[in-house]
DNA sequence: TTGTAAGCGTTATCAG
DNA sequence: CTGATAACGCTTACAA
């Protein structure tokens, strides 16, 4: 392997010069800068990553940290950290924390130390907790926010009203809530946001597991209820619900409404398709991205540019919602 | 930040002597070895990985390379390789290629020299391509097999086996396969495995994108044909066939039984629920960490050793396989 | 603008 | 079993 210093052999230069011909060029005469690049091309010259780190503390790395890969969620928020961190020429770290708030404690500390910033995405950890990480800085937070901690979201808040709104427009007065993981900073949002619509009466169907067995428990509620839609946490509780109700032999939508989040692909793949609250992740990513680089790029020294970031969302509307059945409630179940 | 000569110097000890009796306990005396865990823990000592790097030649870290995060199948394998990494107290970097060939390349080629090994999941490249990196060591392949290259996968064919014999036992004797990225070992390997079945009639539907709108146009095909069931290459697909059977009013399994591959989480959450081939993808992933850390710690002078796993794969079945229509085949839609 | 030289923190070598 | 010493390859004051 060529190292630095074969390079400025071959070019009659310092390694010191070849160094700043590589990464400073405006800073080395014309001349020596081509050779210096000609005999780095030649001798496939490529910078050793561990000596850099070493070095100038900076490894390049980032680090990024979710609960579960195989969440499409998590995986959308994952392409776009990718794909934005290699157009910036940097590698990402992935820790999958299995929703093991203690274990992702362990993962976080143990990658602080090997990146130079860290996206920690949906963090399970109490505040206290996520406040230590945080506090020692070059953290962005994914979809939690934290006084005083760079952060993207996306609005859950606004999603509900637009869920809820629709769901008024079409007549219906009673709407059930299946709730994600009481820990779930996105459902306590989400949770609010349904208090503070008028003219609806929430049914709380209770906190729970973000899955499809989840939502299996939460139509049957539903169906005890005197709801004429379900709102779901997120899309698979929503295709749990769809499921059951399918299974109980209530007709979806003319006799119940469900509404998602996330717009996952399997939304729009079955039947009816799902009506459901779609999130740009993949933007969400990327801008974690560019925050975390640029804190990482800062002078420590610097009073720390704290940006907390709001990304829009928006109902699709497909074929799981409908206009409440008039009169009374569909037949009880 | 505490650094070992710290850890030496509270522990009474050279900095040789601390830093063996962090990394090979065996090789220090009970009582300096003592001294010196104690002081490390107390100083919140923590090893730069830079400086190991840099001196050792190892990082620590391994590569992931993969066509697609956001695809369940590469995101089971994706959460297999952290598992057993994370054991292994090593890091995943993780490179999404867009499935972009060059990218892959490129990307490939970038890994390499940050990791002490890479793992390279069904890999799109070219054999001459892939051979030349191949050949250069510590690279294992996932769900696509070279000439003298450790490998793991999955038995394709046997799924295929597996599939056409249920369908032959229900009494399918024409079946269409939907086929998968035409560049796609394990697409290969399935034709293959359709080919050598006896007793049933292939129909082929030509090869497609991996996603569900191929499905679409893959069902109205079947539908032009004698086949009385589709397999599809993947799941997706296979919804992307159950829907537009339904939208032709097609019932399944009644008038066409349909067999997808993968069993992604959608699979068992649709109508009907998809009969499908599991596969054991976290495994692959675990197995593939087994082999890359294997090569990369092997003497470099030794012999390679090529391993090659075949791991087992399992049809599910659901509600989307039934005994064929007696008699001719449904009417013509 | 360029070169010299001093490390960054760790591990490998080798002598004791 | 232990300690001194020398790198690993690079960046960055500082000097020229």
């Amino acid at each position: 392997m060529a190292t630095l210093k074969d390079v400025a052999a071959a070019a009659g230069v310092s390694p010191a010069t070849a160094s700043r011909a590589l990464s400073e060029p405006g800073s080395v005469a014309t001349a020596g800068r081509e050779r210096v690049l000609r005999a780095a091309a030649q001798l496939g010259y490529r910078v050793n990553p561990a000596a850099r780190a070493l070095r100038s503390g900076r490894s390049g790395h980032l680090g990024l940290v979710l609960p579960d890969l195989a969440n499409p969620f998590f995986a959308s928020v994952a392409k776009g950290v990718q794909a934005r961190a290699r157009e910036l020429g940097r590698t990402v770290l992935v820790a999958d924390t299995e929703e093991d708030p203690a274990l992702e404690l362990d993962l976080v500390a143990r990658l602080r130390e090997q990146v130079d910033g860290v996206i920690l995405c949906s963090s399970r950890m109490p505040e206290s907790q996520l406040r230590s990480h945080a506090d020692a800085g070059r953290v962005v937070l994914v979809n939690r926010e934290l006084d005083g901690v760079p952060s993207v979201s996306v609005d859950n808040a606004d999603g509900v009203r637009q869920g809820l709104e629709h769901l008024r427009a079409l007549g219906h007065r009673t709407v059930a809530y299946a709730g994600g993981p009481a820990s779930s900073w996105s459902d306590q949002r989400r949770r609010e946001a349904f208090a503070a619509v008028e003219g609806i009466t929430v049914v709380d169907l209770g906190p729970g597991r973000p899955v499809a067995a989840r939502g299996v428990a939460a139509a049957d509620l539903a169906l005890g209820s005197a709801a004429t839609a379900v709102v779901a946490y997120n899309d698979l509780v929503a295709l749990g619900v769809l499921d059951q109700l399918r299974t109980r032999g209530v007709r979806v939508p003319e006799e119940m409404s469900v509404i998602g989040f996330d717009d996952i692909p399997a939304a729009a793949l079955v039947h009816p398709p799902l009506t459901t609250v779609t999130l740009p992740l993949r933007e969400v990513g990327r801008r974690a991205v560019e925050l975390v680089v640029a804190t990482a790029d800062a002078d420590p020294s610097d009073p720390p540019a704290v940006v907390r970031e709001l990304l829009g969302v928006e109902l699709v509307v497909r074929g799981s919602t409908a206009p409440a059945a008039a009169g009374a409630a569909r037949s009880q179940a």
